[in-house]
DNA sequence: GGTTCGATCCTCT
DNA sequence: GAGGATCGAACCT
């Protein structure tokens, strides 16, 4: 059995990294018009606090980032290269600048509406990345600040497999390397051996 | 008001 | 492995 019923806000007011370990496995739901479109968490960076050189907050609150700046479980979507959205999920207390950015999922449900919106057959390049996730399941700045632990249009919700510790590996970010000594941090978590995870190899890794 | 450049992806070589 | 697409936030003057 699937449980599709949305993750509670205290589930993402945790330690960033606890709520990242956790995230993997877990299933992100998206609903639009008639589609209910879902796919399984694979991977996962973590961007936390004012010290993390990589981090949006890094130099404090701004118009952009203020929503890290709020309560856990909502969204934060910002355009990156002037063509693609990052999902994040704020975590931590509020006024602690954190979040997680979703980088890559297994798809599960309504495959054929991600195929139109990513012009893509491949079931294993619908969503293993950042932007291509985001364009597959139709989420853009719309949905920004989106409360992720209602189910209206966008939550997170259990699915039906739990992935153990033993299953999860860790790395460097990807695409940080302007953060100095902050790029090295093994901040990104993924499934072991899944071949739904972003390409794109880290510069560093454990 | 102007400039810079990015938590990316795709299409070439 | 390199380069182009494309735009707004953030930081200048």
């Amino acid at each position: 059995m699937t449980n599709t019923t949305p993750l509670a806000q205290s589930f993402f007011s945790r330690d960033t990294h606890a709520v990242a370990r956790d995230l993997l496995g877990k299933l992100l739901i998206r609903k639009v018009d008639q589609h209910v479109i879902s796919g399984r968490i694979t991977e996962v960076e973590c961007y936390v606090g004012v010290d993390d050189a990589a981090c949006h907050a890094a130099h404090g609150k701004t118009e952009r980032n203020q929503i890290m700046f709020g309560p856990a479980g909502h969204a934060y979507i910002y355009l990156i290269y002037g063509m693609y959205n990052c999902l994040n999920i704020v975590t931590e207390a509020v006024d602690f600048p954190a979040a997680i950015l979703i980088r890559s999922l297994e798809p599960t449900n309504d495959l054929a509406f991600m195929m139109q919106r990513r012009g893509q057959s491949k079931i294993n390049n619908l969503t293993t990345g950042p932007g291509k996730l985001c364009q597959a399941m139709a989420i853009d700045r719309s949905l920004n600040e989106n409360d992720l632990t209602k189910a209206t249009n966008l939550w997170i919700a259990n699915g039906s497999q739990r992935i153990r510790q033993s299953e999860i590996m860790r790395t460097a970010r990807i695409g940080v390397d302007y953060a100095g000594s902050s790029a090295k941090l093994p901040w990104r978590y993924l499934i072991n051996n899944n071949q739904f995870v972003s390409a794109a190899l880290p510069s560093y890794s454990k």
